[in-house]
DNA sequence: TCCCTAGAGTTGACACGTCAACTCCTACTT
DNA sequence: AAGTAGGAGTTGACGTGTCAACTCTAGGGA
């Protein structure tokens, strides 16, 4: 504590308040998904970008690309998901050979009742409760952070939980 | 989407902005703690708790309260703590038998050099990027948002990355 | 043609986290 | 003293996430 790096209380203080500020906001989202619909944060943002793409098919490379994860983390979330019933794994055989990943009927029946349930929890918890000059703020530091740290966004995975 | 709660677009650019944002923040903390100290954000928390304990010591149930963590999930990280050799269950056996989880020399060093670097991790990448009226709305943001969501603050755990 | 490199995808090992079920001990009740 | 309720702690099953190593195949030289 010597150190003249170190962080006065009232800073230490900010950053904690605003780590569970987070954490609470990020819980009670997920909670929400999960016991109104049934899926996790992780299996919503798959089928959303799923359900956005041409055709509801994607190559797991893409899928990665789109969600900004590991391909491995894609290939683990979608063997869970195969096993749920909620994606395919479309192996064209011998034609194309291009291993789509496509929805299942009942993949597509959770999407599509999972994104009204999660706009409805986002306007709630996120939305309603930010005053006008705060929802500025929040954006502009968003961005800045973004523009920091970000190489390039994913961009197009608009709508689906980024993480 | 011909739901009157549907979100716009805007909303949804400011949500998905602030995700991004905030993930890409903790994952640049985490991975520079990991880094330079060579623990992970799991093992920080628990190792500065039990710093700015009395004697350095506490009952899992304890910890478990001051970190705002189930204890089963202490439970599971101090066995993976205690193979790594930063902490010790000390069971006072016969007498109080209290079981009182301490820091091996190894556990204190660490997180004595984690404090620091850490502490200067989030000024670089949180507060000193801030601007002042940033700070005060993500700080007025965080506490309606503690208030609404949170039932009862861990409180004590000052300095800690909370989650 | 044969090799061989580079991309796509999978797998295994491990860390992290939740939930439910379990053991163990203490303290209270009768 | 025997019984029991409840707190403290652990464990197992499973979902989530990263890293490194692996397979497979297409395409591109020599």
């Amino acid at each position: 504590m010597r150190n003249p790096d170190a962080l006065k209380p009232e800073e230490w203080d900010l950053w904690d308040t605003w780590m569970q500020a987070q954490r609470l906001l990020l819980q009670e989202i997920d909670r929400r998904l999960q016991s109104e619909i049934g899926i996790s944060k992780a299996e919503f943002s798959v089928l959303v970008t799923l359900l956005r793409a041409p055709g509801s098919e994607m190559r797991v490379v893409d899928l990665a690309a789109s969600l900004g994860w590991e391909k491995s983390r894609v290939s683990h979330q979608l063997t869970r998901m195969e096993g749920r019933g909620l994606v395919v794994r479309a192996e064209s055989g011998a034609s194309g050979r291009r291993t789509g990943i496509g929805l299942t009927p009942e993949g597509r029946r959770l999407v599509e009742r999972a994104v009204v349930a999660h706009g409805g929890n986002v306007r709630r918890h996120f939305l309603d409760p930010l005053a006008p000059e705060q929802a500025a703020a929040i954006r502009a530091w968003s961005e800045q952070t973004i523009n920091r740290l970000g190489q390039g966004g994913t961009g197009t995975t608009e709508g689906a939980a980024p993480e």
